[in-house]
RNA sequence: GCUAGCGUAGCUCAACGGCAGAGCUCCGGUUUUGUAAACCGGAGGUUGUGGGUUCGAAUCCCACCGCUAGCUCCA
């Protein structure tokens, strides 16, 4: 007997053998032809496999409607893509084939390359199989007669699955459809004709189970809806994300530079661009004064020992610049180390060490040729001493910990909260390299909050706090936190194991007390501390990882930090390793991708642009701009012969905010023709000081006026007045 | 770093084994303008770099540099 319990509370009993699909019949036909899976006790079941007996199942049908089912029907479009590539090519060796939040991909291993123009052949063949509308057929094997039957059908991958990943599992399920068979969990949809529309986006390479010394894999990525218009909509949407790319826009506007002269990765702020982070840099700063940070200003490069101390550099070293050597034989020296360390140097090896640093001038004195490993490096070490190492910085946080402790500091002080926009420098992989959005070099806006450990929870809370102000201020107020805590398992982070739990649950504690909705990561904690990012939206739907706040009670024990409590006694502070906005590079870049490049008028580089209808006017214009630039605005003149027709036409396409025409009418009687780049029907003829007014008005409330309504998932094309901008 | 694709004027692109071109930008001139492009002229290139194949290479091949997508990584 089958019991089950629907949405609305009714109890229901059936013979066993029963499936989702012959309750949905009873219900009526119509919603069984509608149901593409089954809720059943919250695990996604397929439609057609009978239901457990025993226990009171809590069942729910699952329509196009409800948000599971979009995740169902792609698994399933990536099986009917597998099995046209399989058609298409010969010997395609399949590994793995999820759903992805905007479509699925599906990794195969196979001789042919897959390129582009064979899409239209793949999505013909799809295109087939969802026409035939063939079931998708579960059906279970137990694990030896699973090998053997991958096996047979030349699936290694699969194989090597089963035994390495699934080895505890006895019984394994495989999906058919058609000629194609498939090692899968589940759930599919009933038949491929629940595939109402689908595309094939992309392919790329790939590895199994992400290994990169594998065998390099072909991803193929697609999507799939419910309908053509939901995927025209997704593709409109894709379209307005590659029209907002910030690279094209900061190429476009004038607001970065990247010069392979310079370097990959090393972004060159022109002036526009400047003046953007300039204004926010001016806001923070403002802001963080009001809550009681104190600037400080700190050098770019550092002792290696001091990163030693930190940990950063042996944990980053492989992303990090090599150090720079005060001396020329300084890396000769730094290898040489390695070697003995690794248990790599031979004796060959070493005459050539000994016999040519003297030609870099290296005097290594008392090198003890005959003794032990320890006692050479110890050796070396002594003239690593006199000749210092220094690092590009990687992290403004052991420069800080120095401000802490250049002096003794009372529990009466605490807490100190240093603040600097420091520069850092991490030799990101190039393939990782994106723009401004991911940089070699780049500019936190860091502080470091030093307090005692009754202050932490308060401390961590204002942080918050302050990340939530900034972001409201730009109009990113759709963000979730992810709070990263560490994996239990790894044995990469630092710290004890007391420190570690402690820091745990006073964050989880404040996002809990501030009902900041929250999701725990596990495994995505700094190697020192946990941490709580800020996942924002932008307003096409998209999410950045902005802000962060992370706890640390590890560095102060690494540097020994102090302060005298009240009880006259040295006590340990914990630090706060906080950025609101992550780096001013990424942030600028989200923001150019979220305003479309149209700042609002508080952030605009150029705010207003005069257009004097002829040179007649220049002198007034000229009056115009001096008042403008006293009341504090970025104003220029286009003092260009050129038509008011052609002058307004490139003040609208820079994405200037306001327009201020001026002619002969204006001159009289010291008005300004206010063009809104907005709402260019609406203009109104004012005097000067009127629109200075209401001008400063709109920069001293940071108004933000272009910029769709946040998280909205879909693009709808044309409400959206940025969008409309070309 | 790996796999693949791509590098032509400041920008966007054309030429795809046979004389490197267009539009915009820029410079000079004419024009003095009332709400999304006034007109005329000019300049701008060792086709990413270096090799090779060829009578001849932007075009074909190799290496390097860079960009893009994805993978891996992200203090």
């Amino acid at each position: 007997m089958v019991q089950v319990q629907l949405p609305d509370g009714s109890v229901h009993e059936h013979p066993e053998g029963t499936t989702p699909y012959d309750i949905a019949l009873k219900i009526g036909a119509r919603l069984a032809q509608a149901c593409i899976a089954a809720s059943v006790d919250g695990q996604i079941a397929d439609l057609r496999r009978p239901l457990p007996t025993g226990s009171l199942l809590k069942l729910k049908l699952i329509t196009e409607r409800d948000p599971e089912a979009l995740g169902v029907m792609r698994h399933s479009a990536a099986h009917v893509m597998a099995r046209a590539v399989m058609r298409v090519f010969p010997n395609v060796g399949l590994a793995f084939g999820p759903t992805l939040p905007n479509g699925f991909y599906y990794d195969f291993d196979m001789p042919d390359r897959i390129r582009e123009e064979d899409f239209p052949r793949i999505e013909q063949e799809m295109a087939a199989i969802i026409a035939a509308g063939e079931t998708f057929d579960r059906f279970e094997l137990p694990r030896e007669e699973a090998i053997g039957m991958c096996s047979d059908l030349n699936q290694a991958l699969k194989v090597e699955h089963l035994k390495t990943g699934l080895a505890d599992h006895p019984t394994l399920s495989f999906y058919r459809q058609g000629e194609f068979v498939d090692l899968c969990r589940g759930p599919h949809i009933p038949d491929a004709s629940k595939i109402k529309a689908f595309k094939l986006m992309s392919v790329a390479a790939s590895h199994f189970k992400g290994d990169t010394s594998g065998r390099s894999l072909q991803r193929l990525y697609g999507t799939a809806f419910f309908s053509q218009k939901d995927l025209d909509a997704y593709l409109a949407q894709v379209e307005e994300a590659r029209r907002r790319d910030h690279r094209v826009l900061g190429k476009q506007h004038g607001l970065f530079h990247i010069s392979n002269d310079v370097g990959q990765g090393l972004c060159l702020w022109l002036p526009k661009g400047a003046a953007v982070r300039g204004i926010l840099e001016e806001f923070i700063k403002a802001e963080l004064i009001r809550r009681g940070y104190q600037p400080v200003y700190t050098p770019q490069i550092g002792r290696v020992e001091m990163y030693e101390t930190s940990g950063h550099f042996p944990y980053y070293r492989d992303a990090q610049f090599s150090p720079i050597f005060g001396h020329p034989a300084g890396s000769v020296v730094d290898r040489w180390i390695t070697l003995l360390e690794s248990g790599e140097m031979t004796p060959e090896k070493e005459k050539q060490f000994i016999e040519f640093s003297p030609m870099l001038e290296a005097k290594i004195e008392n090198y003890p040729v005959g003794g032990t490993v320890a006692e050479k490096i110890e050796s070396l070490r002594g003239w690593q001493s006199h000749h210092e190492r220094y690092l590009l910085r990687p992290m403004n946080c052991p420069h800080h910990v120095q401000i802490y402790k250049s002096q003794q500091r009372s529990y009466r002080d605490l807490p100190v909260r240093l603040a600097e926009f420091g520069t850092v420098y991490r030799h990101e992989q190039s393939g990782e390299l994106n723009g401004m959005l991911r940089v070699r070099g780049l500019t936190q806006d860091d502080a470091h909050l030093f307090c005692t450990p009754e202050q932490v929870e308060n401390e961590f809370q204002q942080t918050l706090e302050l990340v939530q102000f900034v972001l409201k201020s730009l109009g990113l107020d759709d963000y979730r936190v992810q709070l990263s805590l560490r994996d239990p398992k790894s044995n990469k982070y630092v710290g004890s194991e007391e420190n570690w739990q402690r820091a745990e649950a006073a964050l989880r504690k404040v996002l809990v007390e501030m009902q900041l909705p929250f999701e725990p990561r596990e495994g995505e904690a700094a190697f020192y501390g946990p941490k709580a990012d800020f996942m924002v939206r932008d307003c096409i739907g998209r999410e950045w990882q902005l802000g962060t706040v992370q706890l640390d009670y590890n560095l102060p024990e690494r540097f020994q930090l102090e302060y005298i409590g009240a009880d006259n006694r040295a006590h340990r502070p914990v630090m706060i390793h906080r950025a609101p906005f992550g780096s001013m590079e990424r942030f600028v870049g989200v923001l150019i991708e979220h305003f479309a490049a149209a700042f609002p008028l508080w952030l605009a580089p150029e705010q207003i642009r005069i257009l004097p209808i002829s040179e007649k006017v220049n002198d007034y214009a000229a009056t115009v701009e001096q008042q403008l630039k006293a009341a504090g605005f970025r104003v220029t003149t286009d003092l260009r012969s050129a038509k008011i027709n052609g002058k307004i036409r490139d003040a609208q396409i820079e994405l200037i905010p306001y327009m201020l025409v001026v002619g002969a009418k204006e001159a009289e009687q010291g008005l300004v023709t206010v063009r809104d780049r907005l709402d260019a029907d609406h203009q109104r003829t004012v005097p000067l000081a009127e629109a200075i007014a209401a001008l400063t008005a709109e920069v001293k409330e940071r108004r933000i006026r272009q910029t769709a309504k946040p998280g909205g998932s879909t693009l709808s094309g044309g409400e959206d007045a940025v969008a409309n901008e070309y």
